[in-house]
DNA sequence: ACATTAAGTGATT
DNA sequence: AATCACTTAATGT
């Protein structure tokens, strides 16, 4: 039995500013509900891709991850945003480039995606949204290098530590260092001197699996 | 009480 | 900034 939830609404609260009605109607009809845990893989690499993914609430970070394990983050998706590169397999029938983990207990919509071809060529509002969504996930992809180009460790450990914070809405992160290093492709001896530095300064408190800023 | 996992530290490259 | 080798601390069984 399907849980009842209002399809239509979630979708109109999430992208109707952008869609037209029409295809909303059409989209609550196929689409199919995919809730997470944290830390739930959504996508591994190599994946092949059926479904495209419409985030309702919650956050999902993709990342790069290459056959060793090391890993790199590349950009968060959060409510109303759908992942490009997902866009991307679902035309092209190709495998998954990239890994889709949920950081905390998230709602998706996902449709077949045939429906991808399909809504481009009858919906203007629909080429809209998935252009528009390039574009942003093509400057946060900018930005990220712009970080690993440029900037210190231990500034791109500040601001990822921040960042991780706005999107979860709390000041307290259940992160192990281990996993900052994997998301950051650094090690964990590496972040933890970083930091006790950052404590140090009064910046952050450290207990065991949980960093406390003290500020955004 | 013991095992497991997370975090801290000094030395080396 | 990364890696090694080891210690110490916290937590689960």
């Amino acid at each position: 039995m399907q849980p009842l939830v209002d399809k239509k609404q979630l979708l109109h609260d999430t992208i109707g500013y952008i869609l037209e009605e029409e295809l909303i109607e059409e989209m609550s009809k196929i689409a199919k509900i995919r809730e997470t845990v944290q830390d739930e893989i959504i996508i591994h690499v190599g994946d092949e891709l059926k479904m495209i993914p419409i985030v309702v609430y919650g956050s999902i970070k993709v990342s790069r991850e290459n056959p060793d394990g090391d890993e790199l983050l590349l950009y968060y998706i959060e409510g109303g945003d759908t992942c490009a590169m997902t866009l991307q397999c679902c035309v092209r029938k190709t495998d998954s480039q990239i890994k889709a983990t949920s950081m905390e207990p998230s709602l998706l919509l996902m449709f077949p995606s045939e429906y991808m071809q399909l809504w481009m060529d009858k919906y203007r509002s629909w080429r809209e949204y998935i252009l528009q969504s390039y574009h942003t996930r093509m400057l946060e992809l900018m930005e990220t290098i712009d970080e690993i180009a440029f900037m210190r460790l231990d500034e791109r450990l500040i601001k990822y530590l921040t960042d991780q914070a706005k999107l979860l809405g709390n000041l307290e992160l259940h992160h192990t260092h281990q996993q900052i290093a994997d998301d950051l492709h650094s090690s964990r001896v590496v972040i933890s001197r970083l930091l006790k530095q950052l404590e140090n300064k009064g910046a952050i408190q450290i207990r065991r699996n949980r960093i406390i800023l003290k500020e955004i």
